[in-house]
DNA sequence: ACTCGTTCTGACTGACCAGTTAGAAATCAT
DNA sequence: ATGATTTCTAACTGGTCAGTCAGAACGAGT
């Protein structure tokens, strides 16, 4: 029986990414503290060592997750010249693929399912993702509308157009592709989606 | 203070809408037995009397929803001639209108959050709503590509691309608009969205 | 005015689990 | 090797709540 070991810098990370496949797998509130812990290799008393409480978890996760994309398309938007069409369709690309790739999806039915009993959670969300990500689209659009490469659209309408089915990916693959539904090729999907749009925009 | 009062063919629904506003409310793990009891004017214990658990509840409120809401579609979908436009227009108007009067969106999040802990619902929602309502859009969609009124798309794909803003809508309402997120026109919305959308399907 | 089936309730049970505590085990400093 | 410090755990606490049960209140029939 191996005793316990010792390496408090690497704790947090561990923990994390425990909560981070316990959440994707069973949800919040199904996850108990007692199995992060197990797959942490440690004991649930020394998780409250590292983290304040269970929300904290979710807090630290989202924060991450929503950190690092939101650089990458903030990034892509900055260094864009020209029409803007094409930056559309790369954003939305590269969104399908950390969709298909990554626990976003996952995180995200767990923010939506918490948010009423979790309010802070849900703020942070709001704030971060769409607070930042949103206002990054809608001057895309717009800047296509000032320049005459799309019609006049309301701006702040076209952005939820466009991610609404992305939404829709992220909950088939989540909510009902575990229950039996039809597998959704995310990437054919946001191709096509991106494709009507632009051509339902143009001028 | 009034006696218990006795009247069972009255029950079952006194419960139900009880439920219904608890569930949209609170949510369904928030919500108490013993406050739907409150409610409906009677105790706990008598609820069981009439339903076998709380999961029961939850399916007869979305039999309720789905069923009505379908029903209309589907007579929609039939009775229409000539092109299809202006029948997807005139189903999303509608889908628009619903999720703004009625407590849909409510209860499509409730089944989000608790299809992990209980896949009944989740499946009952995905056969019900998902695997009768989305054909139905899918056999309209068909036909405008087939009578050369569309584009050839791949129209399983383009049925998700419509509603995805639709399930955006439902969600902005419930999950973000309570947290301070600026209230959305969900009837503007729609109408742009499908304004865009046949634009870009157009032949 | 008394049965008898129906409708109802207060009080209880059993299971669950986040977060705490008291102190043990490992490591470090000297 | 011993005391101080950090890291850890087993066991516990307190609160929650779905669902049950024994029997009370009601009312229809006689």
């Amino acid at each position: 029986m191996p005793s316990q070991s010792r390496r408090p810098n690497a704790r947090p990370s561990e923990i994390l990414a425990a909560a981070l496949d316990l959440f994707a797998e069973k949800g919040f509130t199904a996850t108990r503290m007692e199995d992060v812990a197990k797959r942490a290799g440690l004991s649930k008393a020394a998780i409250y060592l590292y983290f304040k409480d269970k929300m904290s978890l979710l807090q630290a996760l989202v924060q991450d997750m929503a950190g690092a994309n939101l650089k990458t398309v903030a990034a892509m938007a900055e260094q864009f010249e020209g029409p803007v069409a094409p930056l559309l369709r790369q954003i939305l690309m590269f969104m399908a693929g950390q969709l298909r790739s990554t626990r976003f999806p996952e995180l995200l039915k767990v923010i939506i399912s918490e948010s009423r009993a979790h309010p802070d959670i849900g703020r942070l969300y709001l704030e971060t993702v769409i607070g930042k990500g949103l206002p990054v689209f809608e001057a895309i659009i717009r800047r296509g509308v000032a320049s005459g490469e799309f019609r006049s659209i309301d701006p702040a309408l076209a952005v939820k157009a466009l991610v609404g089915p992305m939404l829709l990916a992220a909950l088939w693959k989540t909510v009902f592709e575990p229950l039996g539904a039809d597998a959704l090729d995310i990437e054919a999907y946001a191709a096509q989606h991106i494709d009507v749009f632009l051509r339902g925009i143009a001028a």
